[in-house]
DNA sequence: GCAAAAGTGTTTCTCGTACACCCATGG
DNA sequence: CCATGGGTGTACGAGAAACACTTTTGC
């Protein structure tokens, strides 16, 4: 069976950067190709839309089978049509990037890729296709939309110790941050529920937890804050 | 003669938000379709992506058939794909956004389509499609993008007052602006040529004119600059 | 008692904000 | 001389930045 058109028609793929944080690095999920073209290659996870899902949809269904995880921050990136991005023929790319946090899901770590695996970001071999500039685009994104909207909190566990989100954002923005300045800020803007639990069984002091509290942030949102570094 | 592909495929258009400033409103151009479907109805600019250009470059093409206008500032703005957005089939349409300045421009106000027009913002007819939806994304990206991106000069001719700048943040924040304040921190950030000319026959006194200088721009995004509001 | 990370305050300085009057020009 | 918009300075307060030591815990 064919479908035939009028007029020729591009393929319409998506295809995901998928982050991950997993104490300490920032990393990205890869899926290395079990067919030609670039067989062997890591690229981005993604694959073709469909009919009859819109684009959104594609793309966590995507990422459901590729990684088994459902539940998660999912953004529309960019759109890649570059005519001879894909060697076979015309397709055009619709990008998307996705927060995980790597400690409390348990990823399938593979599919019907040949492999699959955690890349840390300044260990990424070459990739398929245009994937090395979608990737540069998520990181770029990432990078740019931390500092004014609270999804860092999407990298982290739901209970999280003030200097793990420090080290979050040092890792993202590649930068030092200073210890009592990052917590002023931050516990001043309200949007942290401090938790009556501590970290537990650790050979030093252990941290208080701390909430992002997305509802009393939505509040602020509607009486004009703008979250700010 | 028709194309023959093992699945279906959604077909790829590209839409264009324009945006014009004239001197007092912030306004976006529209075209009211001569064909079916919502036949007579205001749309925004767009068309169908072909095999042997970028998604830019039909952007750019669509926007030259349809303004005369060739060279303005365009960036990808969105891509959408709902399923049913199109009521013949399956579109996905690539969204960008365009800014221009319609005092030194002078737009070929109409083409193929029936006719075309300018429309304040506020003053907006109920739009084909999802288009609706594409200009309020559209109108959300330059609000969030204005203040920490120097797109705001792309609205204003080469050589400007002050006070026009001034009042084109005001329009596009929708906000009032202390004048002194504006000034102040325009000028401390060192990125605006302050010309020898002035303005000519105003019945008061003649504002000086400003450029806004990107190579001196670029050099302090070189060292850690962020330009906000 | 030591290693390792948690937690805490003060000072300085920049910048955002609020605010009112005189200036130049054309008609 | 009047209407219109252009242009200017200061005082206050909030928050950014710089900076070092004590606390708790497990081993």
């Amino acid at each position: 069976m064919t479908f035939n058109y009028q007029y020729p028609r591009p393929a319409v793929t998506v295809d995901c950067v998928v982050f991950g944080f997993d104490e300490g690095d920032l990393k990205v999920l890869l899926i290395q190709r079990g067919i030609e073209p670039f067989k062997g290659a890591w690229a981005l996870p993604g694959g073709f839309v469909q009919m009859d899902e819109s684009l959104d949809e594609a793309a966590r269904r995507e990422l459901g089978e590729e990684t088994g995880v459902t539940d998660l921050f999912l953004e529309q990136l960019y759109s890649f049509g570059r005519v001879d991005r894909d060697p076979r023929e015309r397709v055009v790319s619709v990008a998307y990037y996705a927060l995980i946090n790597l400690n409390e899901q348990s990823i399938k770590a593979s599919s019907d890729a040949a492999n699959a695996g955690w890349f840390n970001l300044d260990d990424v071999p070459n990739l398929a296709f245009d994937h090395q500039t979608i990737l540069e685009t998520g990181i770029a994104r990432i990078r740019g939309k931390v500092r004014y909207q609270p999804i860092g909190f999407e990298l982290l566990p739901e209970k999280f110790k003030l200097s793990q989100l420090q080290h979050l954002y040092e890792v993202i923005l590649a930068c030092q941050l200073d210890k009592r300045n990052f917590r002023k800020k931050l516990l001043r803007m309200k949007v942290l529920e401090e938790l009556d639990e501590i970290e537990k069984d650790v050979a030093h002091r252990a941290a208080r937890l701390y909430r992002f509290d997305k509802t009393k942030y939505e509040d602020l949102i509607k009486k004009g804050f703008h979250f700010d570094l």
